[in-house]
Formats: C-alpha cells, sequence, structure tokens
DNA sequence: TATTGTTATACTCTATAACTATA
DNA sequence: TATAGTTATAGAGTATAACAATA
C-alpha cells in the first residue's frame, strides 16, 4: 500500500502473482550479486560460468551454455573475454570443439567468486529457516520444469 | 546431471543457489507470460501498467513507474505506445502531472490480459498446495525486502 | 528546491540467421 | 545430417544525464 501525492490509494494488483514476485525478487537479488561481485571485476554470468568450468574441467562453450540456459552465439564474446584476462585457458578436444579450463589465475579468482557469492546468499538465506530454504529452493526447481 | 558427448559428466555447481533459482525459474514464467499474453498483443510490462492503471484509475505514470520499478524516463515509450493504440487516456491533474485511466478499449483489454494472466498463473501455482503458494509468495516479499 | 514528463543516449541481455569446419 | 564455434545484427530492457515546466 502507498499513497501518491494526491492522497490516492495505490494497491498493487500484482501482488499476488507468482510470475511478478519472482521477477521482482529475482532483480533484487541479481543487484545485490552484482555488487557483492564487483570488486572481483566478474559479472555475474562470469562467474556462474567460471564455476561451472571449475566444477566440470574439460568442458566445452557448448556444454557450459546449455547448462546455464546461454545461447552458443552468446557464449563467444563471454568465453574470449574470460580467455583475454587469462582466466581460462583452452584445449582442442576435437576438429571443432574445445576443452575449458581455469588458469592458476582462474582458480584464484573463483575462490573469490564463492567467496562473495556466499556472502551475497547469506544476506539471504538469513531471511529463512534451513528447512524453508530448501522447501524454497525445492519449488523454484519444481516452476523450472514446466520451461 | 547431464552429459556431454564426450561422456563427461555435467553437474550444476549453482543447483543449491537462491538467486540462480530464481533467475531462472523467473525466466521460465516470463517467457511463459509472453506466450499466454501474444494473443492480447500486449507484452508482460504492457499489460501489468494496464493493470495498474485498472486497479488505480487516475493515478500518474511517476506512480505506475514508482509502483513497478520502471524509470521515469523509460516509462513514457511505454505509455505512449499505450495512448496511441487508444488503451489508455490521460487528463491533466496540474500543470505537471496527467491522471492516467483506461479506455472502454482499455478495459477490455485489461480483462483479455486478467484471463490469460490467470490462466499462466493457474498452469505454474498448480504445482502447488494453496499454502505453500502462500508461503512462496510470503518468501519472495522478503527476498524483495533487502532490495 | 523537488517533481513531472520528456529527450537523447548508451549499455547489457537476449535472439536469429547464416557461415565454416568438423563429426 | 547434426554439432561446435563464429560473425553480424536486431530487439528488448535498463540506466544516466540533462532540460523545461510546474509545484
Amino acid at each position: 500500500m502507498a499513497k501518491n501525492d494526491h492522497n490516492q490509494t495505490l494497491h498493487d494488483p500484482l501482488d499476488a502473482l507468482l510470475g511478478y514476485q519472482l521477477r521482482r525478487a529475482s532483480s533484487v537479488m541479481m543487484a545485490d550479486l552484482s555488487a557483492a561481485l564487483r570488486e572481483t571485476g566478474l559479472r555475474p554470468v562470469e562467474a556462474s560460468i567460471m564455476l561451472v568450468i571449475e566444477s566440470s574441467p574439460g568442458c566445452t562453450q557448448s556444454d557450459v551454455g546449455r547448462l546455464l540456459a546461454i545461447k552458443r552465439a552468446n557464449m563467444v564474446p563471454l568465453i574470449a573475454g574470460l580467455f583475454k584476462r587469462d582466466l581460462v585457458y583452452r584445449a582442442p578436444v576435437d576438429g571443432r570443439s574445445q576443452a575449458l579450463f581455469l588458469s592458476p589465475a582462474g582458480e584464484a579468482m573463483a575462490r573469490e567468486a564463492h567467496s562473495a557469492i556466499d556472502r551475497h546468499e547469506q544476506r539471504f538465506q538469513a531471511l529463512f529457516e534451513d528447512a524453508d530454504v530448501s522447501k524454497l529452493l525445492a519449488a523454484l526447481r519444481q516452476i523450472r520444469t514446466l520451461g
């Protein structure tokens, strides 16, 4: 409930909409994550790519794109940016794919990213009991199944 | 859990991150909402603006922007687009603001939007018990308070 | 001084189509 | 034929700065 300059009460007709609340909550968390990662120089999408490569060394950029729902075409400048900063390196798998690995600098950067992400996640998860966080995550995974 | 072409197991290191699951779930629902609204010719953001004007006739475009977290500068082409389609009309409040109202065509369009949104919401809310939908909405509102 | 509506602009994100080389 | 990586490009979405008119 809010009021405008002319004393008109503005109530939010979207308040009970799952899609709307999801979008607004997601936008709040994304902004906080951006801020948390600021000092690392990584954007959220770059940090997520680094963590995927860290957990699956040798995966291809198409693999990463499929996992994170990023189109192949959009992966190109993202991986190129990480490569140019010497955070990842590539090794040929076959004539068309290249395996991705974190460089030593990339490993260090991944540790910084983990630390920033953990602090950021903790800030929000602290709003809930542990069991409720699990239920929330389960609900969000359920929603994703309809995509 | 997924496998790539070279039998490498790809597990998702972001699976337990609230921010990530929120973003992915939100993106699934937004895509579904876009599709649900397609035949009305409204984009999600336009539909949400229409519903706010419907529920608070006479509000200004700055009011709408504040409620929906849309910057004043970005409201201009949105309201102009609805105005050009004769879905909303404006009446001067004072020298600088104009009150917004739905035209008869806008009221009809709002009913179509409600119907499409209801079907879309039902598709997702049907994944859960009613009490769990309420808990989910409450959790998302909690997350928004940290923004 | 602060606010409304506006213009101009830029940057990010996402999407598509088309090409090459390889499998 | 299908896939990996790439280029080019277009469309959203979002952000800031600045201005005129008004409160």
